[in-house]
DNA sequence: TCAGGCTTGTCAAACAATTAACAATGTAAG
DNA sequence: CTTACATTGTTAATTGTTTGACAAGCCTGA
């Protein structure tokens, strides 16, 4: 379909599909490059180049038809197929992650928790009954997994990640405050909390 | 100290932060530009130029000390002197972020928790007792806050918001997935994992 | 149906970030 | 003490991103 999006622009999608998705909400039909602009607080002309990257979405003396245009970034954004994903390490942050993919996108459906702790084993989360670890190559094999949580330790990270990329998963969602070292193909999308609470104590500190 | 440091270089503040601490703990007294840079797959002009921004902290044909650096950058992420943390919102994810903040990192501390159920009221999580969200306002009349964590729903973020800020809070860590609208002076870090999900899927997506 | 006004898609210019190159300077071994 | 080497800090070149400008073309009201 395209060919070297580059990350910037990427970043800033599903931005904008959120800001369409509100303004469907409010039964808004169509808008143009500048509104958006003004409500989003970015230029317009970022707007109408970033779509272009995946094709003419608008149309000229009119602006963008809203349903469409979500439509569209739904697409580009994988939002038209279900992903199934499995989590490891079902502790605060587990439960908490398992429980948001449950209720928050309907795109995506938490399928298989797993942990290394036996007192755990069996017990229900967001209705997700837990199996152990040992148990992942058995259930990777008999279910299609796309995406695997990893909300463990930055101790156990890099083995299960090997184990989960071996078993073939192509993509994780790391919770991890480590870096992954992974084979060609395998995608990782890192959320780093604590990086993200250094940037605000840097900005705090700053601000003094 | 200094002015204008680009947000790329801030973000990636904390990184090389993490692995100075590695090499800390693997008893690493010095390491070059180009030895870092092997270890984080970042180019050694890149470290340079971005170290230089806060000073020179190496020296030549020796390199960097990695204590010494270390401490530099810690002083930089404001991880000197201790940030008192509140959270809004004690649901699933704030449960796991209070224990985040508690257990993770030494220089922030969680010292309030609220939430707007009444049933929630007087229970302790991670050792705080829950408070109601009308108690705001005698709390951080009363207490040093120096960064509230949003983990509420998107509807109440923005009233939230609004209390906070007028109350004097300069700094808000928002998990909320709704673009916060603050004064002038206010500091808002994004914690967007519907985003973070949403790209990784675009990703797997593009892959197949 | 037509003219005037919008608004896009796109090209070019301005700006920002990254990488490369290298002079300056310190290290370290003999 | 001296020389060969390592490595930084910094300047210059390159690459990438954002903004500005405008022709082309559709919309809308008369």
């Amino acid at each position: 379909m395209e060919k070297g999006i580059s990350p910037a622009v990427i970043r800033r999608m599903p931005r904008y599909y959120r800001y369409l998705g509100e303004l469907l909400e409010d039964g808004v039909e169509r808008i143009s490059s500048n509104d958006l602009s003004r409500r989003m607080h970015v230029t317009a002309s970022q707007i109408r180049q970033d779509l272009n990257n995946f094709g003419g979405f608008g149309q000229q003396g009119y602006g963008y038809n809203v349903q469409f245009l979500y439509d569209e970034i739904g697409k580009i954004l994988g939002q038209t197929h279900m992903n199934h994903v499995i989590l490891v390490g079902v502790g605060n942050l587990g439960q908490a992650i398992a429980n948001y993919v449950r209720f928050e996108k309907l795109s995506f459906k938490m399928i298989g928790l797993f942990d290394i702790d036996p007192s755990k084993k069996g017990k229900e989360v967001s209705g997700i009954k837990i199996q152990m670890v040992d148990e992942l190559e058995d259930f990777i094999k008999t279910h299609q997994v796309d995406i695997a949580a990893l909300t463990i330790p930055k101790e156990s990270a890099e083995p299960i990640a090997r184990k989960l990329t071996e078993l073939g998963v192509k993509a994780l969602w790391n919770f991890a405050h480590v870096d992954l070292d992974v084979p060609e193909g395998v995608i990782v999308e890192n959320v780093h909390l604590s990086d993200s609470l250094m940037t605000l104590s840097y900005n705090i500190t700053k601000m003094k």
